[in-house]
Parts: C-alpha cells; structure tokens; sequence
RNA sequence: GGGAGCAUAGCUCAGCUGGUUUAGAGCACCUGCCUUACAAGCAGGGGGUCACAGGUUCGAAUCCUGUUGCUCCCACCA
C-alpha cells in the first residue's frame, strides 16, 4: 500500500465524524457507569464559531474525550442560546434593511419574522463544532427557547414570585434607547471618554429690594478673610448688570431641563452664599431650590450640582431624600419629549451640540473643559451610550441567592480553576445588587404577569401565573374581580433578561425543573466540569450557582475551569472591528482539526489569555506529520519470524515500555490539575523525542531486512497506547492510525479504548538511558566537530568501573564498533575524550587532533569546575549551613564537591597527558 | 478610588510547601546535512546578573516590604 509522505486531513476527519454519528457513539444514556457530564456554554443561536468558542469547545472536547476513555458515561450536552437582545437586534436590522419598521408590526408577526431568523442561521454554529471533532450528544440538542426550556423558566419566575423573591418596582434602570430595553448592572460596560465639562451659568432669582449682593460684596473688603479667594471668585460671579450667579459644571448640558434642583454641599465655605436661595436654569428659566447634601465634592468643578432626578442615578437618590420634583425629559429613543419644552423630538446627542451653542449666545456659557469621563455603553449595542431612566421593572432579590451561593465556592466544594477567581466571586456576592430580569423586548420568555383592569382610583393590581387560565382562577379570587373574564386581563408585555434562562441550563436539560427528581437529573446532576471565560462568571456562572442550590440544593457542576481571552499575537483582543480574528473554519481547512485543536492548546495555560499565533497551527500541522510518518516506517516493516530480538532492540522496548509508564503518570497528574497544554506538551516530546528520534531509531531493522515479532508487536502496542494518550488532543488522526494499525472489527472506535495507565516504572533504568544518550550525543558531537561521516564507524574506550547494559544501542545509535573497557587510557592514542558525570570517555581518531584546541577546551572546563568548586566549598565550610541545613542537602553538597574534584582530576591529566606528546 | 493578578532566554510559558550539580520547555535563531518514515525533516549549537531596591535565612527566581511597569475586575465625583 502507498501511503502519501505528507498527512492530508480533509477526508480523513469527515470520514470518521461521519463514522461517530453514525455509530452513536456519543450519545449518552444512564447506565451503571459513573457519569462525566459538561453542559456546553451555550452560543448565540445566531452566531458563528470565533476563536473564543475554538478555545473553549476544544478544552470541552478533550475532558469528554478522555473521560470517554477512561470507562466514564460521558454526555456533553450542546445547544444554543436565544440571546434576546442581540438576536432581536438583528432581526430588527434586517426587517430595517426591508423597509419594515419593528413598530408597525404586532408582537405575533416580529416573533414569526424572529423564528424565521433563527431556522435560518441557528444551529449553523453547532454544525461548525463538528468540524473540530465535538463530540457532543447531538440527540440532546437545546435551545433556551425550546419548550422544556421555556416551561422551566416561566414555571421558576411564578415560585420565585410566590416566594416574595421577584418584585415590581419603579426604579432606575440602565436603558438601551437603542434597543429600547432596560439592562442589567453587568450588561453595561463603561468606557473612557474625552468629553468636555461645561460650566453654565445659574442666576441667582433675586427678591426685589433685596441687599443680599451689597453684603456679600462688603465681606470682601475684609482683607484677613481666610476664604478671600473664594469670596473674590463670589466677585466674579456677577454680570454686567450686577446680577449674582452660580456656576454649574456639568458633562450633560442638554439635561438642564430636567433640573429640578441645584445642590451643594453644607460645609462649602465658597457657596454659603447660596443657601436657601433660588437659581434660574439657563435658557429654561425655571427657578429652582438650592439644595444641600454632603453628597457633593467640594473640590468637584465649582462645589455646585445640578440635579436631574429623572436622569441620573445619584441625582435620583438626591431627589428621593430631597423631595424633588422629576422631569422625564427623554423618549424612550431617547430624543427629547414634551416635557422637556424645548428641542423636542431632536436626538440628545444633538441637542448636546446645539445647546452649547445657545448656551453661548445668551451669555450662560462660562468656559468649556477638555475632560475624561467614564460612560456606560450597552453590552449589546456597542455604539449606544445607556440612558439612566426611571421605569417600572422586574427585580429578583439577589441577596438570599447570594447566601446560597457564596459559602461552597469560598470552602472549596465546588471548585474554580484557576482559584483566583473566588476573590471575583466573593467580590460581587458580597456586595450584590438585585438584578434586573425584565427587558423591553419581545424576543425571549414574555413575563407571566397579567394586568387585571384598573381600579377607579387607577390602582393596577396584577397576578402571576404560568397560564392564562390559572392567572384568571387567581385574578377571581381578588375581591372585586368575581367577574373577570379572560379578555379582560393583559399580559405583560416584556420578556426576560436572557441570563433567566441561561442560570437554569445545568438544570433544565435534563428536566431539572419541570420533573424534579428524575432519573436523568439524579445521574447527570451535578455535572462535573464548565468550561467558560471568566467574563461571564457574574451573568452566567454565579446565577447557575444560585439556581442549583434554589432548586436541587446541590451544585451544578463540581469544577469550573476558567480559559483565558484570545488575542492575537500582539496581545489585542480578537475583534471583528479589528480584523484580526482569523475565521477558525479556515484554518480548519488550511490545517485539519486536530493541527488547529493543537495550536490552541499550546498555548492556552489555565486562566491565561493566550496569544493566539498562526504559527502554532503549523507546529500542529508538522506535528500530525510526523505521527503519520512514524505510522509509514512502522506499517512498512515485513516481519521475519525467524529473527531473533536484537539485544538493542530488546533495550530499547524495555525502556520505552517505562518511558511510557512515567509520561502517562505526569500526563494523569497534569490533567487532573487542567494544565492541558503541559499535558499536551509532555505527549508532544514522548511522541517525537522519545518514541521517533530515540526508540524507533534502536529498533528499526537495517535496510530491506525484516523485524522479528517480539519487536514488531512491542511496537504496534507502543504505537497503540501513543495513539490513545493522544486521541482526546487530536481525535481524528489518531482514529485513522489506530484503524489502520491492526485489524479492527466494524463498530470498533478507539474513543472507547483505556488510556494507558501510568504503572511503576524503574527510575534506575531512566537513568543508565540518560547516560546511554549522552555517550551518544558526545560521539555525535565529536563526529560534527571533527567532520566525521556518521557512517563511518568508530570505537570507544570507557574507563573502569562501566555498566555496560545500554552497549548494544549506544553501538547501534552511534555507529560503535566496540567499546573497551580499561583501567587507564593509552597515553600515546590519538583522539578525544569526554566525561559523563564523573565517567571518562576516550574516542581514538585516526587523524591528528589539534593538541592547543583540546586543551583550550578543557582549560575553559576547569575553569567552570574551579568556580563551582569554590561555592561548593564556600558552604560546606560554612558552620551554620553544615549545622541547619538538612542532612540530605549537606550529602548532595558534599557529592557536588567530590564529583568536582574528580572531574578536575581527570581535566589535569588528561592535559598533562596530551601536553605530553 | 478599591481589589486581584502578572513581570524568568527573541516570543509564549513551566519552575508546587525556599536546598538535586551557578534556571527548564516549546517555538524562533545559528551551523552542518536531501542519511531509503518524515526538509512540515535529521544531527549539533548559542542564548537568561529570574523587573528594580531593600530585608528574612546557613541558603531566595521561590518568603516579606517598598519602587517601577503592564493586565483585569469592581465602584454613583457631576
């Protein structure tokens, strides 16, 4: 059989993607077996795989994969999240780019519009996980929309309602006036910005008659006032005519109009002057009270606060204490409405501009600042500044879930990887705020609240239930109500926040809510491992928490493993906008799937952000190639059943078979810790080093010969556990090979193989290879330096006492003829000798060896031996290192010092008797 | 403003409770090789006062303090 020198993976890894499906291979059922469960972190149904999603899956798919193999039911659940506002963005945007405006369609026919969108590209991310060799249970699909998942959610808002821990209430929200949706404290994100800070102009309102300015005026006069700067900057504060203002620094001009007081703080020695005064709002001309409250920073701009209840959340608080009055200057696109008098129905962020203009023009506009401010913008609608507004929202009580969640986290019951994240954690639940779960939206589960007709006094009472019919058996029951028909009651017309669905997903997908205390959930719950970023540790990872505990009373997953944010390889965040975000798909294609799973893992220590390289693809890729040479050379060898072993190969399987041992322990002990990609790495160099350049080469038969069977079978076995220690890094080139290396029976996978165990091993041995190499890599070296062809042969002399067990690969590997052992070198032979440890080596040449260069590197030796002596030396004569240290540490000195004398000893000689000649 | 983390070879990172030969890996780099599994390869090689300054200790990349520089999270100075 021909097989191609390069690996071409096309074929390769839809075959045997094909060949999983098709068996059922990861389809899951309870059974006998422990359960390994990983709920996927489910993608926006309309999204397409990025990087972040690679990283993420292929971790996933390695923890299943290996877990598969180690005789675990394994399940990995898939499935797709609705995302309300991103979606319901989206589709926004198409109907748009239609002509169709969402307004002028009933809430039925945006949502079949919806679904349509999302028949149309959902999914097509879980069609691209196959491509890298998910190995999900795709009979388990979900979506947060399906029906299970839907009943699940409107079912625990009506308990949680029932148990007094959802409320309604008129509060201040974040809003999207894009979206037009309220948000919730983590799904905005703040970001600087160089804005300006204005200085306005706020007039005093004079009583008539009033000497209030002529005194204010005389107390400057006084020159010991310890406040004479402030009082001159009073001065300032008059006009042409005399008249007193204030001065407001403010970054939103164009809110005046929703001023409703001005404040300052009490202990403001320059603003006392203001007390209990009135001051016009530029332009308005609306009096206002001035307000004190030591909410104000003195330092801040002038000491004066204009305060805008209905737009800005400390301004809100000041209201409330203060009794003000609220002006709700927006729409919810947030142009200016009615109520704010003028600029009506212009957009705010004009109005910002044309203010300051009329600001100016009427003399209200004292100076203008360059300033850095922060602004929240919608997780969402990236574009879009939030609006702080005044709305009747949803809230959950967070801090009963907080009690839940906190305590297993910070005692190590439900563990994090890395565990630094529990600071995050504890952080964020300390000091919880309720959480808005109502969004304006219609894309998502619509809030089973409904709306009963209002009283005379216009008092609006509502009741909550999972169905019409039970919200009108309960609405009946309202004294008053009796009467009430169906038609009469009105459903509330907002969804929830996207994440009350998500906080139930370990949860809902296998009936968790719907059918407590089912067989699925008791088997697959608590699920074992999530693997998420850490960016959504507070929307996703605490609420699953909080739901698990709420419902099952138990943890949703044991461990959470944490991967880092890809960046590209100048440490930027991978972007769209940026462009710097290769489309894993292609490089799929460039690469195959296992070389690309490789190159993400490389790089990817737990916790890290890892800075993604194309470069580590074709590491992958080179990776994959030498795999599949090593399968050409061995599958190429004819095997002669009369040979007998070679002692060299005989060696050679000996240590291999405990190479392999000692790596597999290190690579169990890795993976238990999710340092994947030292695990992978130690796979990497036991394949390449040590199998392919050391073992392969020892056993390898000489030209058109054949191998004997002892040989051939320890190496298929070797090739065979190689292969399913790597499977769950690169699944498909690793059924390939494993297929072809012996015969296999249809149905049989190598997904379900054990993975080698790592059994007791002889150090002892290790150790007389390592020093096997060495000699090696000596005459190797010897040969580059002195220009020897490696097929030239030569013959060594050791120095007594030699072990000479490794003779027969040390021969073989460095082309020896023979090696001598003897008492003491021939002081005559031409040649070059070297030391292993404290053993002496000698290779005799036959050509002269230039005397001054061997003496000048051996001078340059001792010259490194002398100076490590002497620190040796410096400790061992040191008293209180001899005294305190432990006595192992005083006997590796004391070695250290007794190897360096003899290593000198043999350097002095061994000169002496060159210099001699 | 509060908190967390990081700083080790050109790059990405290991180095766990201080002591195993004056620090390891992969990649990159340099030299020599088309040796019949693989040039996507083989053989060999160079490269680091462990950010800086103090301290604890017989002994510090490792522990403590401070400085500098990055990163991230949280927070209501308009």
């Amino acid at each position: 059989m021909e097989i191609p020198a390069k690996y071409n993976p096309a074929q390769i890894e839809d075959k045997w993607y094909e060949y999983w499906l098709e068996k059922k291979f990861f389809h899951s059922e309870p059974d006998e077996r422990e359960a390994y469960t990983i709920v996927i972190p489910p993608p926006n149904v309309t999204g397409v795989l990025h990087m972040g999603h690679m990283l993420n899956n292929t971790i996933q798919d390695i923890l299943v994969r290996r877990a598969r193999m180690k005789g675990k039911n394994a399940c990995w659940v898939p499935g797709t999240d609705h995302a309300s506002i991103a979606t319901e963005a989206k589709v926004v945007k198409r109907l748009s780019e239609q002509g169709i405006k969402k307004s002028d369609l009933t809430r039925e026919e945006f949502l079949k519009h919806a679904w349509d969108w999302t028949n149309e590209h959902g999914g097509i991310i879980l069609k691209q996980l196959r491509k890298l060799g998910a190995s999900c249970d795709w009979d388990r699909t979900a979506f947060t929309m399906d029906e299970e998942r839907s009943a699940s959610v409107i079912k625990v808002f009506v308990d949680l309602y029932n148990k007094g821990l959802i409320y309604r209430g008129l509060r201040m929200v974040n809003w999207d006036p894009k979206a037009q949706t309220a948000l919730s404290n983590e799904e905005v994100i703040y970001k600087d910005e160089k804005s300006k800070l204005y200085y306005l102009k706020y007039f005093v309102e004079e009583e008539a008659g009033s000497t209030d300015g002529q005194e204010a005026d005389a107390v400057t006069l006084q020159p010991s006032d310890p406040f004479d700067a402030t009082v001159k900057h009073q001065i300032l504060h008059r006009d042409e005519q005399g008249r007193r203002y204030a001065v407001v620094a403010t970054t939103r001009p164009e809110t005046i109009m929703g001023d409703t007081a001005m404040c300052i703080n009490p202990k403001d020695p320059k603003n006392t002057w203001l007390k209990g005064k009135k001051v016009i709002v530029p332009l308005v001309n609306r009096a206002i009270p001035v307000i004190e409250d030591r909410y104000v920073e003195i330092e801040f701009g002038t000491g004066c606060l204009k305060v805008t209840p209905a737009h800005d959340t400390n301004d809100y608080m000041l209201g409330k204490t203060h009794n003000l009055e609220t002006i709700d200057i927006f729409n919810a696109d947030a142009t200016l409405s009615e109520a704010a008098g003028m600029y009506v129905g212009m957009d705010r962020m004009a109005v910002r501009k044309q203010i300051v203009k009329d600001l100016e023009a009427a003399g209200l506009l004292e100076k203008v600042e360059d300033y850095q401010n922060k602004v929240g913008y919608s997780e969402r609608n990236s574009d879009t500044a939030v609006e702080p507004r005044l709305c009747m929202q949803w809230f959950l009580n967070m801090q009963h879930f907080a009690d839940i969640a906190l305590p297993p986290v910070m005692n190590d019951e439900l563990k994090f990887y890395p565990p630094k994240y529990k600071t995050t954690y504890n952080n964020w639940l300390s000091n919880i705020q309720d959480w808005c779960i109502s969004r304006q939206l219609w894309w998502g589960h619509r809030i089973p609240a409904y709306f009963l007709p209002a009283t005379a006094e216009g008092e609006e009472k509502f009741v909550v239930a999972e169905t019409a019919e039970k919200a009108l058996e309960l609405a009946k029951a309202i004294p008053g109500y009796e009467n009430i028909t169906a038609a009469d009651l009105r459903q509330d017309d907002d969804a929830l926040d996207t994440w009350f669905s998500s906080w139930l997903w370990p949860l809902s997908l296998f009936g968790g809510i719907n059918n407590p205390d089912n067989e699925e959930l008791n088997y697959y719950y608590p699920t074992s491992d999530l693997v998420t970023g850490p960016d959504i540790i507070f929307f996703w990872v605490a609420r699953m928490i909080m739901a698990g505990y709420e419902y099952k009373k138990d943890m949703p997953f044991k461990n959470v493993y944490f991967t880092g944010i890809v960046r590209d390889k100048l440490g930027r965040k991978m972007s769209k906008s940026l462009g710097n975000s290769p489309d894993p798909l292609e490089l799929i294609a460039k690469y195959g799937a296992d070389a690309v799973r490789m190159g993400m893992m490389l790089s990817a220590p737990a916790g890290n952000d890892i800075l993604f390289d194309e470069a580590l693809c074709e590491q992958g890729r080179n990776f994959n190639n030498k795999i599949w040479n090593a399968f050409r050379l061995v599958s190429g060898w004819n095997v002669d059943g009369n040979a007998q072993q070679p002692e060299s190969a005989r060696v050679a399987v000996e240590w291999f078979d405990a190479m392999l041992a000692k790596v597999s322990a290190e690579i169990e002990d890795l993976l238990g810790k999710y340092r994947l990609s030292e695990a992978l790495m130690a796979i990497y160099k036991l394949f390449w080093d040590d199998f392919c350049a050391w073992y392969l080469e020892m056993v390898k038969p000489a030209y058109g010969a054949g191998i004997d069977p002892a040989t051939y079978n320890a190496t298929k076995g070797f090739f065979d556990s190689l292969l399913r220690i790597l499977h769950p890094f690169m699944p498909f080139i690793t059924e390939e090979l494993w297929q072809n290396l012996s015969r296999r029976q249809e149905g049989e996978t190598i997904m379900f193989q054990s993975v080698p165990a790592g059994n007791n091993f002889s150090a002892d041995l290790l150790e007389q290879f390592e020093n096997a190499q060495q000699i090696v890599m000596n005459v190797r070296n010897i040969r580059q330096s002195k220009q020897i062809s490696p097929k030239e042969a030569l013959e060594i002399f050791a120095k007594a006492p030699y072990n000479a067990s490794m003779d027969a690969i040390i021969k073989k590997l460095a082309n020896i003829t023979n090696i001598n052992v003897v008492d003491a070198f021939d002081a005559d032979a031409q040649g070059v000798n070297f030391m292993i440890k404290t053993s002496e080596f000698f290779v005799p040449l036959n050509e002269h060896i230039n005397v001054e260069e061997e003496v000048a590197k051996m001078k340059a030796e001792i010259e490194y031996f002398e100076k490590f002596l002497k620190q040796v030396n410096g400790k061992l004569s040191n008293e209180k290192f001899v005294n305190n240290a432990p006595e192992n540490v005083v006997a590796m000195e004391r070695k250290k010092q007794a190897d360096a004398t003899t290593k000198l000893e043999n350097l002095h000689n061994r000169i002496a008797a060159l210099l001699k000649k």
